[in-house]
DNA sequence: CACCAGGCAAGTA
DNA sequence: TACTTGCATGGT
């Protein structure tokens, strides 16, 4: 199995090259991206992330001050607006009342502790809160994502009936626990599942990993 | 027209 | 614990 992922990895960058995640100006920005990305297209996020950065309230104070409904509709575009206005309202409470809004102070908490705290506000969810940790603040943790689950079933890595922690251990324990790699690995397996392994009409021949 | 996209929480049994 | 359902836009 170690052998097997590091050989995706080497194959896969090989072949896409660097992928340079999470597409942000800031960590807060990854923040706000990973609770609008919530079953969404990255192409409805950019242009939700976009109409907050024109109109310069990108900013977690003003963002937790504002109006839910105004909120609502600055990302409109990424779908589920109202439950997403509120579930950024939701985390930039808990960031501002244990963090002060401070990249630095939350960063200092340890791996497993600052993802305990994570799952407790409503609204993030295990692949939101790896989101953050890893592509915000650079926490060695494996995001894992539709996409990551459904090639691995196609390699038959997995089960069909293979749970969240049940995939992330799999990269886990097979992978340094560096998150350079994590964030690549992950970004490199979201890019294949957007090129070559989407649900409809997937082109296996043409993988890069077919016969792998 | 149907289906999908970088999920999550709440309700039900 | 294990399912089911609501949430919603924009592209194919």
């Amino acid at each position: 199995m170690k052998r097997k992922l590091n050989g995706f990895f080497q194959r896969l960058y090989s072949f896409f090259g660097k992928q340079y995640w999470w597409p942000a100006d800031s960590p807060f920005e990854v923040m706000v991206g990973a609770i609008l990305t919530q079953n969404t297209s990255w192409a409805n996020v950019e242009k939700a992330v976009l109409s907050l950065k024109n109109k310069k309230l990108l900013e977690p104070d003003k963002i937790l001050k504002m109006a839910p409904k105004k909120l609502a509709l600055l990302i409109k575009s990424a779908g589920y607006y109202n439950i997403k206005a509120k579930r950024l309202k939701n985390f930039l409470k808990f960031y501002f009342d244990n963090y002060n809004f401070s990249i630095k102070k939350i960063s200092q908490v340890n791996l497993k502790n600052l993802r305990k705290q994570l799952l407790t506000v409503n609204g993030i969810g295990r692949e939101t809160a790896d989101s953050i940790l890893l592509y915000a603040l650079n926490k060695p943790i494996f995001v894992v994502d539709s996409y990551t689950k459904r090639i691995l079933l196609r390699h038959g890595l997995v089960k069909e009936d293979a749970d969240y922690p049940g995939v992330q251990e799999i990269f886990m324990r097979n992978l340094k626990k560096d998150a350079g790699i994590f964030n690549e690995y992950h970004a490199l397996l979201v890019k294949l599942g957007k090129d070559y392994c989407h649900k409809k009409n997937p082109k296996c021949q043409e993988c890069p990993l077919h016969g792998q």
